[in-house]
DNA sequence: TAGAAACCTGACATTGACGTCAGAGGTAGC
DNA sequence: GCTACCTCTGACGTCAATGTCAGGTTTCTA
């Protein structure tokens, strides 16, 4: 497929496309005039791609443990990478469980006020 | 206390200390000579801007929703924006989780093929 | 009462993941 | 073969949260 049918397939832009096509991140085949084709594995890539970059992962990161992530294969360095985001990622996640709480307290007590008709004061 | 202090307390630089009060999220009170002094509180504060700022909220966001989250107190409009957030991080928990599990797997693959003595490839 | 250290404002620089535009060539349906 | 749409490269723009630097004032310490 071309990389309009790919973007529209997975939501990503073309021009993120092109961009991880330039990051190394993504790999096309190139037709006689230039453009760009992909095998239907590109779209489960692709969303690899997105799901580590939500992750926080860096594009250099991502570049380094893509081939082990794809084929599950890695050297006691890049092992030790993947075991370092593992942790950030951990982290991230009770971070953001900490801001739901938070969140949820507010919204409690929000609530609550609002059922007792005070206003949210202006910032 | 004074503005490096207060950066050494919560581990955020003078700089994003500034940043803060600029788009109105934090406010100190000035000495006669301009400089910068806050209470004992701001801790708290700034420790909160930070959580919300790890889980994706701009500061736009977080300056319409702090006077709420600080009294505990929100008209039903931001009371919407909220829940939209709220939902926003439970995604991103998600995702997070997912992305976990992708790791993990990769991890138990790449230590088994680690073992069995099978090198990761380059990208 | 020096001199160092902290602080001030203002402004430009940075980073990452794209958006967007220009100008030109490729492709597909009729 | 026309036309509309897709794609190409290259390059500059964007946005948010800072970093950094300059040039000057204030505060602390010896």
């Amino acid at each position: 497929m071309r990389i309009g049918e790919l973007a529209t397939k997975t939501g990503v832009s073309v021009r993120a496309l092109r961009y991880y096509e330039e990051q190394q991140l993504l790999v096309s085949e190139r037709s006689e005039s230039g453009q760009r084709h992909y095998g239907e594995n590109a779209v489960d890539r692709v969303q690899l791609i997105q799901q580590l970059y939500a992750a926080g992962i860096s594009s250099a990161a991502i570049l380094e443990m893509l081939p082990c992530v794809v084929t599950g294969v890695a050297s006691p360095q890049v092992l030790a990478t993947l075991r370092g985001h593992r942790s950030s990622v951990i982290k991230q996640i009770e971070d953001l469980q900490d801001t739901l709480r938070q969140l949820d307290s507010v919204l409690a007590g929000a609530v609550k006020s609002h059922e007792s008709g005070v206003p949210c004061p202006p910032a």
